[in-house]
DNA sequence: GTTCTAAAATGATATAGATTAGTTTATTAC
DNA sequence: GTAATAAACTAATCTATATCATTTTAGAAC
């Protein structure tokens, strides 16, 4: 017995908002870090922003290349892979509006540890890494507030590696969903609705495993009714009985 | 065909060092983040510092408890572990002299998210995390090298999941194996000498398998002439052959 | 030295999930 | 609308590693 396949929604937009200078400095000032700052702070934070727009699969920057920027998801969503010597890639994050990836110290590393990828039409704000840390040392309550997304990015990071440890691949691919639907997840007449393309070989980059196993087990959970998926989007239709999963 | 098990090596000395005034001071102006400070300011750092001892096997904080504190290695070693709900155990990080770990930011995570175990006796030099938060605020250098530190560990972190992912469990041993001689190890006569305890439970925990397989694969790679080891010590005796097991 | 004990090692068996191979379906291009 | 194609799905087989059970050993206590 299978759940229908045939339900498409209606696809919101697309295209990438186009990033306006009032636009920008909304987004900018809604940051964590930027937030306490005042609107003439915010004006010189702007400057040294630039702007890029990308296409659902263009590269931002790959691994390996020599690192010099901090990125800003003005709009869409980026996902971040690494790639294993024999070609198999783990996706360590999606990264929706408003959160930030790239470079932030330049005297640290210098070299990309990750690939960035447009998930769909995405804009993308850039400073230079050795611009952001001026700006850091010169409003050091910004400092404190990345450092507090880093630790908890280190500790999601963490409870993947206890997961990949310790619970079998459909515990893994239960809270993989429930994450994404927490972070990006919309409500709406079916359930929570996650509305980016998430191929098999996402998941399965995901939660350590192939795409045909993500793909059985995620047939299982479409057949217990506990989600719905079409190739670019997800709704968790019983977000109680996929918890049980994990 | 076994290589001899009877390999006893004379152990250092395991009683923690007296944190003395001087040593503090020596100790806490040798951090990353306070190696900018003038002397008259690393005073002020110091009197906020308390410390405490703690023989092979104190619990230092558990995971769950509220947390307060950031803390420093002044001496020994403290292995920090996050805990299953089947009761499995993940060995996240082993700190020597030197690094800190706890709570850096009082605005976030508000309790301990792994505990924190003294491997051998050592001696934890402490920080209420609000003191540790002004002085970040006051200087705003320290803060970037914390970052950077907490990006290095993200990364680590990540590198894990990759392994996790993709690779055997004898890959991962020999990586772990291999790490942690990088970061603990001392040149002798034998090879690079590890000297800490590190059961086949730590490396079970630190590998995401069970301890019979690693003790089977380390009992192959001491066949194999790569490693010799002892119950509160391991030599790794061929270091190339060592990494194409990687 | 001898005895004791927790850790380590080893052996036999079971199984989750990888691998290989093929079929079906949704979406894009025409 | 129909055809083309990449993704998703499914089935059969294989294997790395978990699990369960037992023996051996290093180092501590005496």
């Amino acid at each position: 017995m299978k759940t229908t396949r045939k339900t498409p929604l209606k696809l919101t937009d697309t295209k990438a908002k186009l990033c306006t200078f009032d636009y920008r400095m909304e987004l900018l000032h809604a940051l964590p870090f930027f937030r306490n700052l005042s609107h003439k702070e915010m004006h010189n934070v702007n400057k040294v922003f630039s702007d890029t727009k990308y296409d659902l699969g263009d590269i931002i920057y790959r691994e390996g290349e020599r690192s010099t920027r901090l990125c800003v998801v003005a709009s869409g969503s980026v996902k971040l892979i690494k790639q294993n010597l024999d070609g198999k890639e783990i996706l360590t994050d999606i990264l929706k509006q408003g959160e930030f990836f790239g470079n932030i110290d330049p005297s640290g590393e210098t070299f990309y540890v990750e690939t960035a990828i447009a998930q769909v039409s995405s804009c993308i704000m850039k400073i230079n890494s050795e611009q952001f840390r001026n700006i850091l040392e010169k409003y050091p309550t910004a400092s404190l507030k990345v450092l507090d997304i880093m630790s908890k990015r280190l500790n999601e990071s963490q409870e993947r590696i206890k997961q990949l440890s310790a619970n079998t691949v459909e515990n893994r691919i239960a809270y993989t969903i429930l994450k994404l639907g927490e972070k990006l997840g919309i409500k709406n007449e079916l359930g929570l609705l996650i509305q980016i393309p998430l191929t098999r070989y996402d998941i399965a980059g995901m939660t350590g495993t192939t795409p045909e196993t993500a793909s059985r087990i995620i047939s299982k959970f479409k057949d217990l009714g506990l989600i719905k998926t079409g190739r670019k989007w997800t709704v968790i239709t019983n977000i109680s009985e996929l918890e049980k999963k994990i």
